[in-house]
DNA sequence: ATTTTATGTCGCC
DNA sequence: TGGCGACCCTAAAA
């Protein structure tokens, strides 16, 4: 069923009423360049649909105008003239009319936002109101001591190796390592499809196609039996598949109708608004209990007893798009009429919703929402308003957020959400792992890197960059045991760069330091290095000077491949920015 | 070979 | 309040 189409309207081009009598190109102040060319071109698409099989039809159109009307370049966010939007090489340039696309303030834009080049990189330390209570003393004794005092130092790897494969036909949109052997990846992708992938044995690669008819949003082991998987999907579905046969149980289904008889009715009735098809976004489960909780797009919280496979449903109200979090709370007795789970569901329009223990509050949607992986004392929030946020303590004052990180993750559409991720291994709960939205300019190429955060100070700890790997990556996952991360890419790989390595289309990507155990043909071996800097600015200068100087790099320039440099710790300006590099 | 279409979100009018 | 266009967006389907 085709959603009401609207004419998709070419880019217009606004001929300028100002000088339209001088034809020359030289009669403008600024910027002269290329106007005669565009002019014809802008003639041709003006008239008919621009069936521009000849783009530079030289003079020659069938409707050519006696006069030549020159342009004056707009900026084609906010139409003005004197500026321009985008692309100048591999640096963006934001709309200055427009509020900074990082940080979101007006009055500056993303060169010169104060959140690009801080050395906190944003952080924001929220108000704390010390007032201790039974609740906070109660966490301090039963979760505050086991988190360490002393964080230990990260593992980030400056080099890598890298195992790619391509499972799936669509973008990945889930990931997950298997809870006990260690080399086996599953990834979910938009159509709805789930790859399993041993990276140790590259042959072991399977793909399941007929699990969810669309977007596969959450996979959860059990670990009881840790070849069957809980999925859940846009479809509206929830399934228990054995990994071994491909063969599922259909545990729930909140569309009943089928797709179309729900859109049908809508356009026979409603003609406008929201689709009644219901997706789910969240899901968690706690096997111990039985219990799985779905989440869907219009706010309702699903539960699940697993074991039974009896499923029921608890609507929380028509909120719209919150998303669920779900963790037992062993032995805490703190919410005495829901002793089993404590579940939050927020919502940033309709917070009126009346079941939920706390409310986080956002400026914008939320992508996601994660307990600490080991005590689940402190949340970690991603959401579109380009801030990551951690919030201490769910026993306490979540009114505000303890943490809030500038960081550019505002996505459009067709891109997975991204979700900033705990590093489960990392005992101080403070390591957080997410891609980047926004571009940087890595040695005159555009890339997005995958960023780590320590989230305990807002530093950046590493940008993991790869010069093949031009996509934007907002699905990310960390192993639980090894220094291993998945990352699944959000579009097909078009570049230049790949003389070697062709990059598949929407793939799986292993990155390890150390040496990727894989023979496979197509799981292809790539030694690369990331940047490790605190601040994007330096380390663009500092990649530029190390293209002069600094060598016996063990990377040989190969040709026209852009090549990525190490970064040692050198401080560039006052000693400010002082690296952490592990090497492993 | 090009255009359309996806059901994403938000600001603007 | 809702329709509409724009977005550092992609790419399969038509």
């Amino acid at each position: 069923m085709p959603a009401p189409s609207r004419p998709r309207k070419r880019p217009t081009i606004i001929v300028g009423s100002v000088d339209n009598s001088s034809s020359s190109s030289s009669s403008d102040d600024e910027e002269d360049e290329e106007e005669v060319e565009d002019t014809v071109d802008d003639e041709d698409e003006e008239k008919g649909k621009g069936r521009n099989g000849s783009l530079s039809g030289k003079g020659a159109g069938k409707k050519a105008p006696a006069i030549i009307i020159s342009l004056k370049k707009v900026c084609k966010v906010c139409k003005e003239e004197g500026h321009q939007a985008g692309f100048q090489g591999a640096n963006y340039i934001d709309c200055p009319r427009k509020p900074c696309f990082l940080c979101k303030m007006p009055g500056h834009t993303t060169m010169s936002c104060p959140h690009r080049v801080a050395l906190e990189h944003g952080v924001v330390p929220a108000l704390r109101k010390n007032k201790q209570t039974q609740l906070d003393y109660v966490f301090e004794r039963q979760l505050m001591s086991q988190i360490p005092k002393i964080k230990p130092t990260f593992v980030i790897p400056d080099k890598l190796d890298r195992g790619v494969v391509k499972l799936h036909s669509r973008r990945v949109t889930s990931l997950e390592f298997h809870p006990t052997m260690n080399s086996v990846l599953l990834s979910g992708d938009k159509k709805g499809q789930i790859g399993i992938w041993d990276y140790s044995k590259p042959n072991e690669k399977t793909v399941y196609g007929s699990i969810h008819s669309c977007i596969v949003n959450n996979m959860k082991f059990d670990t009881r039996n840790d070849i069957m998987l809980y999925t859940s999907s846009s479809d509206g579905t929830i399934s228990y598949t054995d990994l071994e046969t491909g063969i599922g149980v259909l545990l729930m289904d909140i569309n009943p109708n089928g797709w179309n008889v729900d859109t049908l009715l809508l356009y026979a009735f409603i003609s406008t608004g929201p689709s009644t098809w219901r997706m789910l976004y969240g899901m968690d489960i706690n096997l111990d209990k039985g219990l799985l909780l779905a989440a869907d797009n219009f706010g309702y919280l699903y539960l699940i007893l697993c074991y039974e496979r009896e499923a029921g449903s608890s609507g929380t109200g028509p909120a719209r798009a919150g998303l669920v979090l779900v963790r037992l709370l062993y032995g805490c007795c703190l919410k005495p009429w829901d002793p089993l789970f404590e579940a939050h569901i927020w919502d940033i329009r309709r917070l009126e919703t009346q079941s939920f223990l706390a409310s986080l509050a956002h400026g914008r949607v939320v992508n996601s929402a994660y307990f600490s992986p080991h005590t689940g004392s402190k949340i970690l929030t991603t959401s579109q308003d380009n801030r990551i946020r951690v919030w201490d303590s769910v026993f306490g004052n979540l009114n505000l957020p303890s943490r809030e990180i500038v960081h550019s993750h505002d996505f459009n559409r067709h891109l997975t959400p991204f979700k900033a991720e705990w590093d489960p291994k990392d005992p101080s709960e403070s390591l957080a792992v997410i891609g980047r939205y926004i571009s940087e300019n890595y040695n005159g190429v555009a890339l997005h890197p995958i960023d780590f955060i320590d989230t305990s100070t807002g530093h950046l700890v590493a940008e993991l960059i790869d010069p093949d790997l031009t996509t934007i990556s907002p699905v990310n996952k960390l192993h639980p045991r090894d220094d291993i991360l998945a990352t699944g890419s959000s579009r097909s790989v078009i570049s230049q760069l790949q003389v070697l390595n062709l990059l598949p289309v929407k793939s799986v990507f292993i990155w390890r330091p150390g040496g990727l155990k894989v023979e496979d043909k197509e799981v292809e071996r790539k030694k690369e290095i990331i940047f490790c800097n605190t601040g994007k600015k330096s380390a663009k200068e500092k990649f530029n000077e190390s293209d002069d100087d600094d060598d016996g790099d063990d990377f040989p320039s190969k040709g026209k491949n852009k090549q990525q440099k190490k970064y040692g710790g050198k401080s560039d300006k006052a000693g400010s920015s002082k690296s952490k590099i592990v090497k492993i």
